[in-house]
DNA sequence: GTCTATACAATGATAGAC
DNA sequence: GTCTATCATTGTATAGAC
């Protein structure tokens, strides 16, 4: 009988690959990261990256995936919520706008590659999150509309209203301004506000 | 006497090289475009780009440059016009709505310049535009609120209530998206949506 | 001002030994 | 699984002729 159970072996260097690949990209962007800044950074020689990972870019790809089960788990976390709708969005706003913080250097490579020209980097379907988000929360505002919690409208635009108040703020957040003005408590203010407006009004 | 009059030469080549610099670095960002494809696309060879510009770096500040002077006129547009602030603030809005519809491409790069890792660019202070955007709108509703147009209330926080719709507009129209979803129209009905909510209330 | 030809560094990637 | 050594390619940039 062959000894199967020796396929298990060490991970560290795969790991530490990961780790570099995130320090690295998020630092200079795709194009810019060269195959050596990554190996030196995860102190491992070339062969090693390319043992473990296609190449660059299946390195890159592979850091991608990791980084976006980490956004999903947000929406997840917002379903397991109860109370009204507007209580939910806003501990779920919080919850996504201190991720921003603990994750700005991944925010911008989001970003810069939803938004930003393709610097050579490989096709990655952000638009599969970010686009849904709007989808996301539109359909949470017509259940407010629909239970009373918000007066009628268009819940489309009200959405949008909503996702351009915290987006402002954490872009305010990645930015590379020195005195961020968009704060947690700032963001909640404009929250309010918003919700104050479409909140249905006492008869 | 020595011929000076022959210092006039022909500009097209440098023309040429701006043009390509647009079309070169819009589409793959700084770090993936290469000098020979930039020199190529200006139906130039390489010399002649060191010729006029320094390097590489050189010719994209200068893009950079002439683009932001398009940018900065947006504003003085705004100066000019009359009218009550609430009027005054869609018509710049529709201008730069439609400034970003003509210039996607440097819209996308400028962001990612922004927002996005340092792809190996050189310096550029972009803040310098983006963050006197806020400070801009804010003092005019600070004058509207002064004037009576608007109620009383934290014109910081309306500006970026105001901001926040604008910027969320621009970012759907330079996503890669297939169907874009926040047109002009759609725009306009999220501003009267916050200028409703932020005018005077009638006696 | 524009070209040909080329220098020279850095890049992504691999062969083959251990 | 990890290393040393090396490859082909591409990158930016320039010298020197016209």
């Amino acid at each position: 009988m062959t000894t199967k159970k020796k396929i298990i072996y060490e991970e560290g260097a795969r790991e530490r690959l990961l780790a570099a690949a995130l320090k690295v990209f998020t630092a200079k962007g795709y194009a810019a990261a060269t195959v050596r800044e990554l190996v030196d950074e995860a102190h491992v020689t070339k062969p090693v990256l390319y043992y473990y990972y296609d190449n660059k870019e299946g390195l890159f790809l592979e850091l991608l995936k990791t980084q976006f089960v980490k956004i999903e788990s947000l929406f997840i976390y917002y379903r397991n919520r109860d109370g009204n709708v507007r209580k939910r969005f806003m501990e779920l706003f919080e919850k996504i706008f201190f991720f921003v913080l603990e994750n700005r250097d991944f925010i911008r490579l989001m970003h810069s590659l939803y938004y930003g020209p393709p610097q050579g980097a490989p096709f990655f379907d952000c638009d599969a999150y970010y686009g849904r988000f709007h989808a996301f929360i539109a359909q949470f505002v017509k259940e407010a509309i629909n239970n009373g919690e918000f007066q009628k409208g268009n819940a489309s635009n009200m959405a949008w209203l909503i996702i351009g108040a915290v987006q402002i703020a954490m872009e305010d957040q990645i930015s590379y301004k020195n005195d961020k003005e968009l704060d947690w408590k700032t963001l909640k203010q404009l929250l309010n506000m918003i919700f104050d407006g479409m909140a249905a009004k006492p008869v």
